[in-house]
DNA sequence: ACGTTAGTACTATCGCGTTCGTAGATAGAG
DNA sequence: CTCTATCTACGAACGCGATAGTACTAACGT
């Protein structure tokens, strides 16, 4: 149930995992993590273990030096992580999040477009069915 | 600057004030909170003293009985939670943000229609700019 | 064969959110 | 005036995320 709601620090993680797009080490994950952030090499390994526990990630222990890749694919972790939101500042609402989402980021004129053109796509899809 | 980032229990708080729309007794608030968990008065009690330290609430002391308020109305923090999310899962981009929000959830056909309603309201906007 | 290097595991700590019991204060009823 | 109900305040305890130091293990070069 919440495999899919990673903590701040995991979510770091699986950014890095997902970027690279195939099983990393772990210090391969930390030496990408150190641009951004100060944070030991032991840190790095426990939560990714931790994440491995979890459910988070898999390892592939065949190697000397362990390999470690992301369970669920990144849009599902959007998604479950957004419908969180939704549930908890949005009375569930799709509609009114979406709204905010529009009337606070300075969005551009492409995005609206892209946008736009979503919507009519999903009106199709509809349409269909 | 965390100040409109509440944690989960703060945020159903928040909640049950917004909805409220005026500055209510711990009292109130704990018996509605009642309706969806079981949480002890003293437990809202102690939250809401947190709360009001945070600078998430304001109280007004006049009375035996305090009566807090928010002091961030309910938009304010929904963008600051939205911004946060998008920062943090979406590499800080609106577009797909809300690109997985309505690919994920079963939006209505009147909210698809709201949507385009408010996107081709954002564009005329930006036109006149 | 041995020491250096790089890896994982174990353990401990810290902070914070959450929970609630208990104590102290105050208003209102009898 | 006293007793009771209700309120706030204080502090303790627990779980968990995050952090990192230390110890043990295995490969690799000389």
């Amino acid at each position: 149930m919440s495999e899919l709601h990673p903590t701040e620090g995991e979510l770091a993680i699986l950014r890095i995992l997902w970027n690279r797009g195939e099983p990393c080490t772990v210090r391969a994950v930390h030496d990408a993590l150190s641009r951004s952030k100060d944070t030991a090499y032991t840190t790095v390994l426990k939560m990714m273990t931790i994440m491995a526990d979890k459910g988070l990630l898999s390892r592939d222990e065949t190697e000397r030096t362990h390999r470690y890749a992301t369970v669920h694919p990144e849009p599902a972790v959007q998604s479950a992580l957004l419908n969180d939101l939704m549930q908890r500042a949005f009375s569930g609402s799709a509609l009114q999040l979406v709204q905010r989402a529009l009337d606070t980021s300075a969005t551009s004129a492409e995005d609206l477009n892209a946008i736009a053109a979503m919507i009519a796509h999903a009106k199709a899809q509809r349409r269909k069915a």
